[in-house]
RNA sequence: AGAUCCGUAGCUCAGCCUGGUUAGAGCACUACACUGAUAAUGUAGGGGUCAGCAGUUCAAAUCUGCUCGGGUCUACCA
């Protein structure tokens, strides 16, 4: 965050230990809270309660008044259908980043929103009503329609409150931004307005998807619904287009001897041939000039195409074959190259129109564009050479390349087919014929196919084929769509792409790839927005028009609109309702079509029909979040907006699916670009979708959607958050397993409601409460300070992840020391620290110690998981009351001591560790159990240092696994035998090709080549006759086996174990398993952890030795003020020691 | 078709940026152990041609290219 230099509001710094003048918090309590069980879910919602007590969410934000803010912008999900699991984690993602924020000290406000316009509204509406897009207006009215739509967008906005509240999403949905209301509408027209002021907002015809069957132009969400692309085989054609002889073409007539010379075309539409005005070429691309034959007619032809494509029309065995014997009856065309060229030698040349009908004739063409030039060869950048001839078959209306490029071209527009999907009158035989079988017709011929026929009777056909291919359909009508000509409003977004893509490498995305590639690769490819759709319930366009089109208004407020309608009104004596809302309209159809306005000079001006694109509407909430500021507005302030938004704008951070990429992130982008020069967001993190446990899309098609709901009251939200964040980054897919949330539960969960549970148990008997004063680490002992050393690299390392928004690393660091370090190695070590001995020094440090990990462990994972962190921090708070907050979320992240960290002391720990398991593993294999003490252990030290750092740790690693010594093994006792490995990393880079020889140069060293370089630091050696001084650094050297022992080792770590069980150990052994068997008599009898106990035992002549010499020992572990031998004991408990069976008998002390 | 992400143990993922000689965790499975954190814990074991092919290199899970498979977005373009 380079952007904030600024110092956090410091709130809530823990307080300084223990002064009676403190006045206490009414949140406190004597003793820590101790659970029976652990139940997520209903822990979630006890503290749901306490937050909603408490204001626990407002009070997040109103205690950072002041500070600087973080800004966050909530994309708004649509009500009008259920939230989804998917809707979880991006939520997830963005409520984890405002908490962390805030934790941080920024005040990060959350305001809501709604989207509530749209396509899936309006499909939904119409679906109920049991109507299509062809019935409003006739069977119900605009008004009915859209009233029924508002009704319809908030239909589950209960459902959305529920959620967001169970999974602990932090939104203020108090004041939500709706995109219906009036005063947003508003703020849309002004922005609106600007472009047009701006001239970005323009009117033209566009090449849209349209569908004969049902009448409509397509948007691209219906485009993309699922099934629409189907496999379907078409009729394609490579037609042959007519050269005509001019100056520039003269070369190809003069290579073909003034034979006629055809330009090849490719078509999957032969429909669209008709309607043909250009042929496109690629200005780089080479041609050929072939002579052949045609394969239908079998007259002899000269062609043109790509000489790319000349194998996909001719063998290589008819190149230069025989011409003259060639019949109707010969297999193999014969074919040569006359000529080659490139497609910028023939730019502008013509040829002869293919299909001329009375309409679609040169003069029909010039009737529509006047000035015109069709039926010539033209350049364009999206010819290749991969499918068809390399020359494109150009009929404008029909295709968007082909639109853009004639337009350049000026070769004019034909559009021989209506918009019922049938050929116009004048088109011959094919008039009035439909291009596809729209109607169902059984008796349907296809055109294409006669069109094809005709070509290849009149040598004008090259190749007819069938062509599979996948093609869009209309989802309502299962119909092949076709691309048409519609009237559309687009924004020229084109005239500012230079600068969206220098805005767009401002801002950091997570993942980058994303940014760069899909994103930047969409801007660079950028075309015009187009705004228009043509529907009846979203935001109307503001632009009123007069009826001959020649004068245009562009309305940016309800102010402005209301003076224009009363300018109108006395100009044409209206009598318009001026002030809507208070009348209770709205600025929607068909209101604000009904409202009529005047031009300069009089004329009644109309609103144009269309609606506009709803990714407008998200993609303005920046601005239409706070609506207008109608005396900013009057002041001709730039940014007339309601006032949070000079400190909100623009964000620093917003969080969606991958899916929003060309959605709601280049929408924003786009506006503010536009509007502003400026970004939108700062930080965009987009996550990935997520897939059932299978890898599969969720839909409600397969029932393998997740339902939220449920996931969350089952394993609760805490669960269900730790894991989809830390299971993968948020941009991979998810597959999402409840599996993987059991485990959460139980891995991370578990073991830290343990860990809390074994302090609170033992806290609470001893009456710990953090009242001593803090005991300087360093006066603590080696395993304290190394927990805590942990404990701080963990808090830098987690800090710095969370930073650089890689909250599953976080995670995964938080996650680790819980279970790894501080469960599995600090507790079980220290567990004896907390029940034996005295309330003294070294058992404060261990609850100081623990305590801390345990509250600031509830701090660094609190922003993942809110519920859990907060019932640990307030259940610890309660009794210590170390901080002023009562939540976790008002206190401040955790801040790494860098004093504190100790990174010789983390290594011999881990050396502890290692070595421990490594005798552990010894035991194992030789079955003596740990309970059973052995005599040594033999620690080859490779050097000085290790010793030393290894005898610090000695004592642990000796009662950890239970043996009397650790004995080193030296050069000087003679004992080591050393191994001696080439440091590949640091030799191969100065060596290269010679590391084979050194390799094994060095693995032939004995023992004292070894000692010599480790005394001398370096030996010289030769590879290839040239010297080669190896350093110390250059190998690595570790210990081998020790002859007659047993032996483990792990990195450069060994050990050996002595095995022998000796009398006095195995007594030893004994005693240790009787104080286990008495422990569990304990425990099955019910008795409190600090009950006194008396203890008989039956005569037993293998033991008595044992317990005579270990009496003592034995008392004092299981806490018994006796024990004795008796030799009779009727009604004592069977049990064997060590397969020594005896009766003992246990009784509480009264 | 283009862009992009992904492919490592039965499953979920590290490691890849910055190449280095036994490829790691966790879950699951099996066996054994531990036992005043106990619906917890430890140890061991099996299980991998690191999707495939080719290249660069003394050395490739790691870098490059291609292929295959999966996801998403964009497009459907003759």
């Amino acid at each position: 965050m380079p952007n904030h230099t600024h110092k956090p509001a410091q709130i809530s710094v823990p307080l300084p230990p223990s002064k009676n003048s403190r006045k206490e918090p009414n949140f406190m309590s004597e003793k820590y809270r101790e659970f029976s069980q652990l139940n997520l879910p209903a822990m979630e919602q006890e503290i749901l309660a306490k937050w909603n007590e408490s204001q626990a969410f407002e009070k997040s934000v109103s205690l950072r008044e002041g500070a600087t803010p973080f800004v966050f912008y909530e994309g708004p999900p649509s009500a009008n259908g259920m939230p989804g699991i998917h809707h979880v984690i991006s939520r997830t993602l963005k409520d984890m980043v405002c908490r962390y924020k805030t934790m941080k000290g920024f005040q990060v406000k959350r305001k809501g929103g709604w989207d509530t316009h749209g396509l899936p509204i309006e499909l939904g509406v119409e679906k109920e009503l049991g109507i299509t897009k062809e019935d409003i207006g006739v069977k119900i009215s605009v008004e009915d329609y859209n009233k029924k739509c508002r009704e319809a967008v908030l239909r589950y906005k209960d459902k959305w409150d529920d959620i967001t509240k169970k999974m602990g999403y932090w939104v203020d949905l108090n004041d939500p931004y709706i995109t219906f209301q009036n005063s947003y509408i508003e703020t849309l027209w002004w922005l609106l307005q600007q472009l047009y002021k701006k001239g970005l907002l323009y009117e033209s015809v566009s090449i849209q998807p349209y569908s004969p069957a049902a009448g409509t132009g397509l948007s691209s969400h219906e485009l993309n619904q699922p099934g629409t692309y189907k496999d379907v085989k078409d009729t394609s054609c490579v037609a042959m287009f007519k050269a005509l002889k001019s100056d520039k073409t003269k070369f190809l007539f003069d290579a073909a001897g003034n034979d006629e010379v055809y330009y090849l075309a490719w078509t999957t539409t032969p429909w669209t041939l008709p309607s043909n005005l250009g042929l496109t070429v690629g200005p780089n691309i080479d041609y050929v000039l072939v002579s052949t034959f045609n394969p239908y007619t079998h007259l002899p032809v000269n062609v043109v195409l790509a000489k790319a494509l000349v194998g996909k029309y001719f063998k290589a065995d008819g190149e230069n074959g025989d011409f003259a014997g060639y019949s109707a009856e010969t297999k193999l065309l014969p074919w040569k190259v006359l000529t080659e060229f490139k497609g910028k030698d023939i730019e502008g040349v013509y040829y002869e129109q293919l299909l001329p009908y009375e309409a679609n004739s040169k003069e029909a063409v010039l009737t529509i564009t006047p000035d015109a030039d069709p039926f010539k060869v033209i350049v364009g950048d999206f010819v290749t050479t991969e499918d068809g001839t390399g020359i494109v078959h150009t009929a404008p209306a029909f295709g968007a390349d082909d639109y853009r490029v004639g337009k350049k071209n000026n070769i004019g527009i034909l559009t021989m087919v209506d918009r019922e999907g049938k050929f116009v009158d004048g088109m011959g035989e094919f008039s009035r014929r439909f291009v596809k079988n729209y109607k169902d017709d059984p008796a349907y011929v296809d055109v294409n196919i006669d069109i094809s026929v005709k070509l290849k009777k009149e040598n004008r056909a090259f190749k007819v084929e069938k062509y599979e291919h996948s093609y869009p359909h209309c989802w309502r009508t299962d119909k092949p769509i076709l691309y048409y000509p519609l009237d559309a409003w687009f924004i020229k977004t084109t005239a500012i792409r230079d600068q969206m893509v220098a805005l767009n490498k401002t801002i950091n995305w997570k993942p980058k790839s994303t940014g760069e590639g899909r994103f930047g690769n969409w801007l660079e490819n950028m075309v015009d927005w187009n705004l228009s759709r043509s529907r009846f319930w979203g935001t109307a366009l503001p632009i009123w028009k007069t009826e001959d089109g020649e004068v245009l208004k562009c309305i940016g407020s309800m102010p402005e609109l209301w003076e224009e309608m009363a300018k109108a009104d006395a100009a044409l004596g209206l009598t318009q309702v001026l002030d809507f809302t208070a009348k209770g309209l709205d600025l929607h159809k068909p209101y604000v079509d009904a409202i009529v306005l005047v031009s300069e000079d009089g004329k009644a001006m109309k609103r144009v029909p269309d609606l506009i694109d709803v990714w407008f509407d998200s993609g303005a909430m920046p601005y239409a979040q706070w609506g207008l500021d109608y005396d900013k507005l009057k002041a001709g302030d730039p940014r007339p907006f309601k006032a949070p938004f000079d400190t909100n704008y623009p964000a620093d951070f917003i969080a969606e699916g991958v899916d929003q990429t060309r959605g709601w992130f280049y929408t924003l982008h786009a506006i503010a670009s536009l509007v502003y020069g400026s970004v939108a967001y700062k930080t965009v993190v987009s996550n990935g979708l997520v897939l059932d446990k299978n890898g599969n899309k969720m839909s409600k098609r397969l029932g393998n959607v997740v339902d939220p709901f449920k996931t969350i009251e089952t394993f609760g939200a805490d669960a269900t958050r730790w894991y989809l964040i830390t299971n993968a980054s948020p941009w991979d897919n998810l597959k999402f397993d409840l599996e993987g949330i059991k485990e959460v539960q139980r891995k991370f969960f578990g073991t830290f409601y343990n860990t809390y549970q074994f302090f609170a148990l033992y806290s609470n008997v001893d009456g710990f409460a953090f009242k001593e004063k803090y005991i300087p680490v360093a006066e603590r002992p080696e395993i304290d300070r190394w927990v805590l050393s942990t404990l701080n690299t963990v808090i830098k390392r987690a800090g710095e992840y969370m930073d650089d928004y890689e909250p599953t690393q976080a995670g995964r660091v938080i996650e680790d020391f819980v279970d790894e370090q501080l469960s599995n190695w600090y507790v079980r070590l220290c567990r004896r620290r907390f029940w034996k001995g005295e309330y003294e020094h070294d058992k404060v440090c261990a609850y100081q110690t623990l305590y801390e990990c345990l509250e600031t462990i509830a701090r660094l994972m609190a922003p993942i998981s809110p519920f859990f962190s907060d019932m640990v921090f307030r259940n610890l708070n309660a009794v210590s009351g170390r901080f002023t907050v009562e939540s976790v979320h008002h206190a401040d992240y955790p801040v790494f001591d860098s004093s504190v960290i100790d990174t010789d002391l983390e290594e011999r720990m881990k050396m502890a560790q290692d070595a421990s398991s490594l005798v552990l593993s010894l035991r194992k294999k030789v079955n003596i159990k740990v309970r059973q003490p052995l005599q040594k252990i033999l620690i080859p030290a490779l050097n000085q240092a290790m010793m030393v750092q290894f005898d610090k740790i000695a004592d642990l690693v000796k009662a950890e696994v239970n043996v009397k010594e650790i004995q080193y093994l030296t050069e000087d006792n003679g004992f080591i035998r050393k191994k001696i490995k080439p440091n590949f990393v640091a030799l191969g880079k100065r060596l290269g090709p010679k590391m084979k020889a050194a390799a094994a140069l060095i693995g032939a060293f004995n023992q004292d080549d070894i000692s010599k370089l480790e005394k001398e630091g370096s030996v010289s050696l030769e590879i290839d006759s040239e010297p080669l001084i190896l350093q110390i650094s250059d190998v690595e050297i570790s210990s081998e086996d020790i002859p007659g022992w047993m032996v483990a080792n792990k990195d450069s770590l060994t050990v050996a174990l002595d095995v022998t069980v000796s009398p006095e150990l195995e007594q030893e052994g004994n005693a240790r398993e009787l104080v286990n068997r008495i422990q569990k008599i304990r425990k099955d009898n019910g008795y409190e952890l600090t009950d006194r106990i008396l203890v008989k035992v039956s005569d037993s002549g293998a033991l008595k030795e044992s317990i005579g010499q270990f009496n003592a020992y034995i008392c004092a572990e299981i806490l018994a003020d006796s024990l004795e031998i008796v030799s009779e004991l009727p009604n004592g408990t069977e049990i064997e020691v060590n397969d020594i069976p005896l009766k003992v008998f246990v009784t509480k002390k009264a």
